[in-house]
DNA sequence: CCTTACGTTTACGTAAACGTCAAGGAAGGG
DNA sequence: CCCTTCCTTGACGTTTACGTAAACGTAAGG
């Protein structure tokens, strides 16, 4: 948790307002706001706030308005995908919590290797899940198909050939 | 919706109250009692009873007893995936209603179809996901076990060795 | 008959993950 | 100066997916 808020003021964020598409940052882009990630992630400035209420995000501040680097929007992108996978929040915070650990002590790396090999299983068991119920899918889809071109109906779109 | 309960009262549901573990029953099990569906998805009673308060199960009753069958059994195992999977309770409705369609017209298949493709769409998206954060996982767990190794420590326990 | 196990309905409670106002600050443009 | 745009902090509302408590029925076993 500490080690989250521990660099916030030590990034250089330049003192003007004028950041993300200014055109000589080296690098792809320096910083965003909060506009720019809810736009680019599609989510609503709340749940992005959200997201920081329950400490999974801690971005920097140019007054008291937010300003997210290129490690928050990592964050965020991981937080996405923890969703679309179905974990919670709280979840996905001690997930997050194995990306960003160098400084970590023996203990705390035994713990998180348990957390993550506890997360592997998980995951492992979803992705059959996920591939057993894939494998229905295409075969419902496929029998939909043929009784629909038996009967002489016209198609609407194809899907792509991957269940060959 | 309505197919569901059609037979409810047509099956051969035995006089006496002696149901499942009886040894004559022709194929593995005719028929479940609350507890034992609930013990052996690792449910409460609650939830079973909330998924037929929500329109997932249909099961026939004996008195005021419900009486579970294959049938129930498997739709139970399907939302057991489904919500491993993280769709929401609607959304498995949706999808088990793709399993019992045989008496499907064309209008309706065409509209499941369309069901079964965007649910294809969504778990390609999830399989992909699961893949890249196991992959990650993978590395972080073999990157915290060769630095736990090199300060010579004692191991655990091990991984199975599918992360080659 | 009493207990125990298992089941029932009804109804209110709750945790998570936001949505939705309300009310306002700060910056730039016309 | 005003307007618009983008952002802020509360704070209460909502949906989903059950938990939980109350109060009761039924059937087997001692």
């Amino acid at each position: 948790m500490d080690h989250l808020a521990g660099d916030i003021d030590a990034r250089g964020t330049e003192p003007d307002g004028f950041e993300g598409t200014r055109p000589d940052c080296r690098g792809p882009v320096a910083s965003f706001g909060i506009g720019e990630l809810a736009a680019e992630f599609g989510l609503t400035h709340r749940t992005i706030r959200h997201y920081e209420e329950e400490g999974l995000l801690a971005p920097a501040r140019s007054g008291t308005v937010r300003v997210y680097d290129h490690r928050d929007h990592a964050r965020l992108a991981l937080i996405c995908r923890g969703k679309r996978l179905g974990f919670s929040l709280a979840e996905i915070k001690e997930f997050l919590n194995l990306y960003d650990s160098d400084d970590a002590q023996v203990e705390q790396m035994r713990y998180m290797r348990g957390i993550a090999r506890r997360r592997i299983s998980a995951l492992e068991q979803q992705l059959a899940d996920v591939q057993q119920t894939l494998g229905e899918l295409y075969r419902i889809d496929t029998q939909i198909s043929e009784h629909l071109g038996r009967n002489g109906i016209t198609e609407t779109q194809d899907m792509e050939e991957k269940h060959s």
